[in-house]
DNA sequence: TAACCTCACGCAATCGTTTGTGTGGAAGGC
DNA sequence: GCCTTCCACACAAACGATTGCGTGAGGTTA
């Protein structure tokens, strides 16, 4: 727990140790090809040590042409569904040796900005996607694959880019459970539609509800509470009948939750609810949330791994979550009042 | 709307206007003393703008030993109230020409790493840190002044290098809220008592309702939901006639909603709720919180401001939020029962 | 012993900027 | 007409690493 020495640079271990930098610089980044006197590499690692020798990223990337920076361009901090991606991402692009510059992208012109600033200017070697949307026209820019990328649950392009999961087979398996449980009426409430990933969701589960003979109801509304919150009336003024609700996210759940407190109705007796992500939080709320969990917290990692196998192999190729989505049960579906 | 071309150098810059590398830089900068004629100087913008370049930021850093990055070292991108801290700071780095890199810190030996990483091999200008803790070792290093950095919403040092909110008016606002609806024996979850924030907030709430002449009972508990439904009982057990509670945490907060609901009471005919923190979520719980809102918001810019004033500037200064903390009303209070 | 090879390094260019110090020419003063 | 001053640039040395190539010493082979 030492006071941080100021680090020295690699000619002043070449002079400590008398030898020239570049056999330093041999010794320190033990190239394979370097032929070096095991006395002469021991004179200069224990150099290094005395000095407290650190690398310079700068001029190391200077010379390299590459930083060990990626970048992690993220819609909102604020959803909770960001945080464990972010928190895995990070603590895997560190592991490998990489550091994660933030930016968040708030609309097309701020993902430009992200752009010219990350990957033109400081010239970082990855960038990490989580906010495309499906025809936002700034993302194409990544086609042509000069820039290595990964877009993360959020599918773009052909070209091996994307890491996604289940998320289809989560709506099926919404399906599944509600019908499971005998409810006939169900109702879902989407996101926007050109969220690809709540909308992989909505095909899952309109497919498999299909499959089951249920009647289904369908509505698209934004990802936040208010909206969950007027989503709520909205399906209920429409089909007045459905006795559960697949909710595809859980900043939307909770406005459900609130609606339905409001309305004097009970869950899981009146009218079950099934949420999209989990939280912890879901626990804690009045009811406590019946959700389906998916792996966000290998989901950063996974990208992250795909970002750099991308810089340092070359090699893309999508990649696919295979964990089960998963029901997390707390009670918020049941069976249906006769 | 472009693909962004690769972006020309300097010396490409200065061969297409005719002119040595070194005039294309001074007119680029354009340093005060150089000298120029218009026209030579006009030929090279164009020069600039027909070949789109872009400063290399990292050969610009090595040069002039300054790499236009902060690092952030957060301690949870879970905890909601870190969220529109981040983005803030994130924003005004952004628009003051940095990029900003993120760490998370659980830990001393996370906080080093973070040190090495950031610190030394990529020679960041200097380290926004949210994740002190009060006698935790590692942060002792920065009181050297050597590595420009910023304590925020967490005192550390004299050094005139932190950045906090009215912590302690509003734990004193807290008890005259309480106070001024007519309960007499009120209750405090705080937080560990090595986080400053906290800390302040515990003093004021309790200085002030001394003075008020309340009967108080405090109670110590981890940030957390869970922690915060573990601790409602226990303050319960102990003074089994408080009418009101003041609790420092936002998760908390929502597990002793939680708490209070499973034992059967209602807020807030049966008791109180005063929250510290404000969320979007508190609207949409059960019951809605009325919560003590900070500016957050600002809190990241203005951390980030100190920092970068003491990076360029070298004056480093303690800043105060001044900013009053103020009730948002959400129902969640209410005069005691009789 | 001459030619050749290998070992164990040193030399110097390079990455893309910035900046202190020349320097040639025009202008001005005497 | 000569000296000085100033303008408007050019030159080259950094910043701290990496890496292709050169080279002297010593050993091997014919």
């Amino acid at each position: 727990m030492s006071v941080p020495r100021r680090p020295a640079r690699l000619h002043e271990v070449a002079r400590e140790a008398g030898v020239h930098v570049s056999t330093a610089s041999r010794v320190i980044n033990d190239a394979h090809d370097a032929s070096v006197r095991p006395e002469t590499r021991e004179r200069i690692l224990a150099a290094a040590r005395k000095l407290n020798y650190r690398p310079n990223a700068m001029a190391r990337g200077l010379r390299l042409r590459a930083t060990g920076a990626i970048g992690f361009l993220v819609p909102s901090l604020r959803n909770p569904v960001n945080s464990p991606v972010a928190r895995s991402a990070v603590a895997r692009a560190w592991e490998r040796g990489f550091v994660v510059l933030l930016a968040e992208d708030y609309g097309d012109e701020a993902a430009q900005a992200a752009y010219e600033r990350l990957v033109v200017q400081h010239r970082i070697d990855g960038l990490l996607i989580q906010s495309a949307r499906m025809g936002a026209p700034f993302f194409d820019h990544f086609d042509d694959g000069h820039v290595p990328c990964v877009f993360v649950d959020r599918a773009h392009t052909t070209a091996g880019r994307n890491v996604t999961m289940r998320d289809e087979d989560a709506g099926r398996l919404a399906a599944e459970h509600l019908a499971g449980l005998g409810h006939r009426g169900v109702g879902h409430i989407a996101g926007p539609a050109d969220l690809d990933t709540i909308e992989r969701r909505r095909r899952g589960f309109i497919g498999r509800a299909g499959e089951l003979g249920l009647e289904i109801t369908v509505l698209e509304a934004p990802l936040d509470e208010r909206a969950g919150y007027e989503a709520y009336a909205a399906i209920v003024a429409r089909a007045p009948s459905l006795t559960a609700l697949y909710v595809a996210n859980f900043n939307q759940s909770i406005g459900v939750l609130a609606a339905i407190r409001a309305g004097g109705r009970r869950i899981p007796s009146d009218i079950s609810i099934l949420s999209h992500d989990d939280d912890p939080l879901a626990e804690f709320l009045d009811a406590p949330l019946t959700a389906i969990e998916m792996p966000l917290g290998r989901l950063g990692a996974v990208a992250v791994d795909a970002l750099i196998d991308q810089i340092e192999g070359g090699r893309a190729e999508d990649r696919l979550l295979r964990d089960e989505p998963r029901i997390v049960d707390r009670g918020s579906t049941a069976v249906p009042r006769a």
